[in-house]
Parts: structure tokens; C-alpha cells; sequence
DNA sequence: CAAAGCATGTAAATAGTTACATGATTTA
DNA sequence: TAAATCATGTAACTATTTACATGCTTTG
């Protein structure tokens, strides 16, 4: 996030939440002792400026830090993702269910869906556009992920809607 | 798990592994002693039946716990989603990469996604029409939300790869 | 007869958030 | 002048996994 213009562990903690957020996230309560443990490793340089009596750290990376961000992307970890979705677990048990709640279980997670979209056009593809015009193209190529993501999670939801009103469910037939 | 014919704690465990895993997963450590627990509460029973002289203890679900399935799937807690990609994380802060490592990182995250799929329908797509058969069919859709899922990242990353190849990138006009 | 699978359990370690704590500056 | 925002930090708590521990049964 240095790299990307945050300056001070507040600035890093906002642009998680306007950029990463939502597949990768960190509380402030980790963001300060690491910037300390990165700087004793020589992977930041920090120096205090103070606004006014209000006091701050500003951080920028060094060489060795930069070379360090290029290593991690380099590395051949395996590239886990690792996902809790109480949405989709719900649904993958909605077969406890009468069709019309189950129906509307699909519809809550179609409008998450929806509303993440909403989201993410809001207060994420800003910043990532404005990145793009200064050459980071990339988060705004991983927010193109992310709608795609929600988008066919959508689709798939109407689809399913469709689906279990027209078959299968007997208050279907006695509807209107 | 219970109502979806696992018995044992064991079978649960493996029942997870090949269904729910990707969007909630959870240890045998976490599932032997909330057996107990859901028992002391009245949600299941519990009784002891050993394969010869091996140890076994089958559960089922109580009314009380069927009761409690609906009302946990029925309630209005918001469908939380937490998201940890790796894959994801490690494209957004892909501008520190040359052209051709980035495209790498691209094609390594659309792999994953090919591999996910086919892991799904090797390994979880049998049970879940194996269920549907027999009139448990959201396991199935749940499945297909995991289809649509990484079908969108694939499709996502193709035009990705397309687009890295074509523009920008000094690389590319030199390729070749 | 060895390895894989069945079966259950606990202790220790890890990872992370939430709450607690403080105080300056800007905005309505 | 109160509320929101800027700014940093730690302690306590929560959730979860990994490792430790044991032993039976089936299969190759």
C-alpha cells in the first residue's frame, strides 16, 4: 500500500478498506506493530512529522523492501483462497426448508450480491481508475474480478429463482 | 451433515471435505466436542454403537434440533461473506511486477480456478446429484454457485491475458 | 503384515478481531 | 461546541487449526 501512495498506518488501514477489503483484510491492530517490525527489518524507512501537535509516522519502502514485495509476488506458494459464506452454506441446507423461504433465501443472496456490486462501483472503482491513470492498472484489473464475481453469482441466483418457481414446489401451483 | 444422512462425527468430517469445504470448512477438533455439546442442548441425540470392538458414536438430529436448523436458516442475521485470496491480493499489487511476470500471475490464478472446477466436479458434483435424487436438491445449486463462480474468474483471466499481451506491455511488441 | 482408512479425543499454538485507551484537528 | 475524522497503540478475547495421542479394521 506504500507503494501505492498510503503514507502513515491510518492511510493503509482506509485503503484496504477501499480496495482490498473484500479479499483481504487487516485491523489497524496488526497494521501498527508490523509497520515497527518491517522497519527493523530495513523493509520501511519511517520518520516522524508531526501535524501541527498531532503526532504521525510516515513510511515509505526501501529498496530492499520493494525488492522483498517483488520476491512475495514471485514466490511459488501455492495461491490459497480460503472462503466462510453464510450465504452459501445456508443454501446448501435449504432443503430444510419450505420452497417459498428457500426461495427467499435466494434472493437475499442475489441482493448481497447486488449491493456489493453497488459497493464496489461506489467506493472502490474510483480510487482504482484514478490508480490506472497513473499507471497502476492492476487493482482495477483484480476490482474487474470482483464484478465478475458478483455478477455471475446474480445471474446464477435468477436463474435459481426461475427455476424453483416454475418446478418442483407445490405452493408454486397454488401461487396467485 | 446429520440430516443429510452423515451419522458419525467422522462422517461429517468427510462430508464437509466433499461438499461445504470451499465456502466453510471446519476440523474434526471443532466437530467432537460441538457434538457433545449440541447433545447437552437437547439438538441431538447421541448413542453408542461400535463396530466390533471399534468405538462409535452415531448422532441424529432431535425435532428441537431440526427446529433449530430452520430457525438458524430462517433468521435475519446479515449473510456474511469473508473472503481470503491470496491469488487475488497478489494481483493487485501486480504493477510491481515486470509485464510478463504479471502475466503469469494471471494465468496462475486462471489455473487455480481450472483446477478448482474439475476438483469439483471429480469430487463433489456425484454426491451432490447422488442427493438431489433423493430430493435434496440445494447442494446441488450450491454447487453450481461454485461452477458460476470459477467460471467467471476463467473468463475473467482470458481477457485479462489478451488484453496484457496486446497493449501496454514492451514485451509484447518485441515478442516474437 | 503393512498401509490405509475408520474413529475419537485433547492440548498447544496460531491468527486474528474487538475493546480499551488516548489525544489532536477539522467540520457542521 | 459537539461530532466526525485523524492518528497511534496495547490488552483481552475469540476462533480456529495443527499437533499430539490412541487404537481398531479393512485392504492390498
Amino acid at each position: 500500500m506504500l507503494r501505492l501512495g498510503a503514507r502513515s498506518g491510518y492511510d493503509i488501514k482506509q485503503a484496504v478498506e477501499r480496495s482490498t477489503r473484500f479479499f483481504w483484510t487487516i485491523s489497524h491492530a496488526q497494521i501498527y506493530p508490523n509497520l515497527k517490525r518491517l522497519e527493523r527489518a530495513g523493509l520501511v524507512r519511517g520518520r516522524s512529522e508531526p501535524r501541527g501537535r498531532q503526532r504521525r509516522r510516515l513510511y515509505e519502502l526501501t529498496a530492499a523492501g520493494e525488492q522483498a514485495l517483488r520476491d512475495w509476488l514471485l514466490s511459488d506458494e501455492p495461491l490459497t483462497m480460503e472462503l466462510r459464506d453464510l450465504g452459501k452454506l445456508k443454501l446448501f441446507f435449504a432443503d430444510a426448508l419450505e420452497p417459498s423461504e428457500a426461495l427467499e433465501l435466494v434472493s437475499a443472496i442475489r441482493h448481497r450480491s447486488e449491493e456489493r456490486l453497488e459497493q464496489l462501483h461506489r467506493e472502490s472503482e474510483p480510487g482504482a481508475r484514478h490508480a490506472a491513470e497513473h499507471g497502476q492498472r492492476f487493482p482495477l484489473l483484480t476490482l474487474r474480478l470482483g464484478f465478475a464475481f458478483h455478477d455471475a453469482m446474480v445471474t446464477a441466483c435468477k436463474a435459481f429463482e426461475n427455476e424453483l418457481n416454475e418446478t418442483g414446489s407445490p405452493l408454486a401451483a397454488n401461487r396467485r
